[in-house]
DNA sequence: CTGAAAGCGCTTACAG
DNA sequence: CTGAAAGCGCTTACAG
């Protein structure tokens, strides 16, 4: 904890501009009611001074702030720390500080850190995780949440979370699925594993849903395929991929559901001296700014992280409307070295 | 701006448990002199209750702050994730939120930044930003930190702030700068190009002194490299590879100064169809998550980011010591499939 | 050990 | 349009 001394106080420059602090206030504030005379001279004063308001006064006083928190994973992803970018550029444009929480991937810390965003007294929280499939986590966020929108505060998130009626930019996740499932039919892999993450976070079961229907399109079923669930990180990749080639030596393709797994499952498929795409073909999910750099560049579906960030924040920003806003992100499907027709 | 309904209170919990608002505060935050008796029932209530104390109002009073400003460059490259994860790790462990800036690189930004942190009455600053060798840019960061620290401000640096004399996590870029050059002389690599960000960053200014001892062990001089200035990101590696392709086609090996860079430069090789490392080798600086899964897999001088981020908390946590303090940290050469013998 | 009271630095009805 | 005053929710000397 630190000690202030006493810094420039606003009765500081209410003296110097001769005016009283409830003038001086006005002026700074920029409310109504103060000649523009007046309010001119104070500003002058306080900028010459290099006076800033001490905002724990102002929160306290007004009761309302200009914090925003940024809810992540974990900010070591690149998913998110594009993400974060986004949100910080559009945060500096408004003069607004960030606070940022990880949350290590566990929805109940989620509700935790949410709630401490809450205690902090943001004006606004963007939450970038994906939403949770387990009505538990998902009631409680919207506890959280309700409460935060009940005393003023704005919160918007990326991802669909069901149920909690929230402002919300939405990426196409099951259209995304659909196309990169899409792309491996159409170069005839049929002995496909996936990749996945929990299958109870909402953006997993979406791209699961994509990947389901072209499936369905060419007469397959998802349940047929195996599908290999680890931590959505590099290193569970890893342990996906070692699964899926232990398990099921005959696959021809691995579906990876985010950049992060597949470069986990590159690496695998290097080390036990599989060639890819030769061998096999591997895909990935989000289009990281490496993914088109990785060895050999990986095929996946790009969404726009930092654009995804700064519109959350921008729809946080705006009053909240009658109905929950919803901004779709579109996705492209990125056809790079890593896939190639099934052998 | 947000309105707070009236929340909790800490006379609500006073009064529920029967104490004066004095005896609530001093049992909630630990001070001395409150019975055990009386400070266990306020905290059960408090408990029950699901009471926070407002940090505004908590700030105001006590002039004490428990929040940490965070200064990053750019949050959304994968060198200052990694730290931002390591800091945020310490933060959550000590139950503290963490205020985020970007500075987009420019070192005037920076000292903007630093500003706003201390308006907003952060306790602890940790500037993950290289240093700036311009000593106006040195002047004015160093009045920044020391009103903070006057005012009992905690600050801690990662990378070398010249004259800042604040306590400070030092990667060893000398020593790595030296062992990726030797590396490369090594391999018999003498026409070698450097693919640099600005020389006006320590970090930058140290990584080529590192570079120049190792090339003077061999009897070369740096002065007689090409060096090329761009900026520190992906796009500036590819402009550097451009120039220096274009200017000088007989470069056996590019030694750029960070992976970002580096990959940049892989990204241009490849487009012009120069093989890596058969025709020229490259190496990069930092060994972020994915520079041993790039193509080819990047020969680097490996840092421990997230140590580093940790680490730089730690030490700002602690309290001021007479001396700064300096935690070096190690470099190791990582030798990796993107460089071979000189052609 | 406990409490009444002043004070942190602002904002904002309320008067004028 | 301007100002005196109350109040935001805490902490912390100061008394007892």
């Amino acid at each position: 904890m630190r000690k202030h001394t006493a810094g420039l106080r606003l009765v500081d420059v209410a003296e110097r501009a001769g005016v009283s602090i409830a003038t001086a206030s006005r002026a700074l504030s920029g409310s109504a009611g103060v000649s523009e005379v007046l309010a001119e001279r104070v500003r002058a004063v306080a900028a010459d001074l290099g006076y800033v308001a001490n905002v724990h006064a102002r929160s306290l006083a007004s009761g309302a702030s200009p914090g925003v928190g940024l809810v992540v994973h974990e900010i070591g992803d690149p998913y998110f720390a594009e993400i974060a970018s986004g949100v910080l550029e559009v945060a500096g444009a408004h003069d607004r500080m960030v606070q940022i929480c990880h949350t290590g991937r566990d929805p109940y810390a989620e509700v935790a850190q949410l709630r401490a965003l809450v205690n902090a007294r943001v004006g606004i929280i963007v939450v970038a995780g994906s939403g949770h499939l387990d009505r538990d986590v998902q009631a409680r966020m919207k506890v959280e949440v309700h409460a935060f929108e009940a005393a003023g505060g704005r919160v918007a998130v990326i991802g669909r979370h069901p149920q909690l009626g929230v402002d919300a930019v939405v990426p196409a996740n099951v259209e995304g699925g659909r196309a990169i499932a899409e792309h491996l039919l159409g170069l005839g892999h049929r002995r496909i594993a996936v990749a996945a993450g929990s299958r109870r976070l909402a953006t997993m079961a979406d791209r699961l849903t994509g990947v389901s229907r072209a499936l369905e399109a060419h007469g397959l079923r998802l349940a047929d395929l195996p599908v290999v669930e680890a931590e959505f990180t590099l290193e569970g990749g890893k342990e996906a991929a070692r699964r899926i080639l232990d398990e099921h030596p005959d696959v021809t393709a691995v579906l990876a559901l985010n950049d992060d797994m597949a470069v986990g499952v590159l690496s695998v498929l290097r080390e036990r001296g599989i060639s890819v795409p030769d061998d096999v073909s591997v895909t990935g999910f989000d289009d990281v700014t490496v993914a088109g750099h990785l060895s050999p560049a990986l095929t996946t579906v790009h969404l726009p992280m930092k654009e995804m960030g700064r519109q959350a924040l921008e729809l946080a920003l705006l009053p909240r409307a009658t109905r929950p806003r919803r901004r779709p992100a579109a996705q492209r499907l990125m056809v790079r070295a890593s896939t190639s027709r099934a052998r």
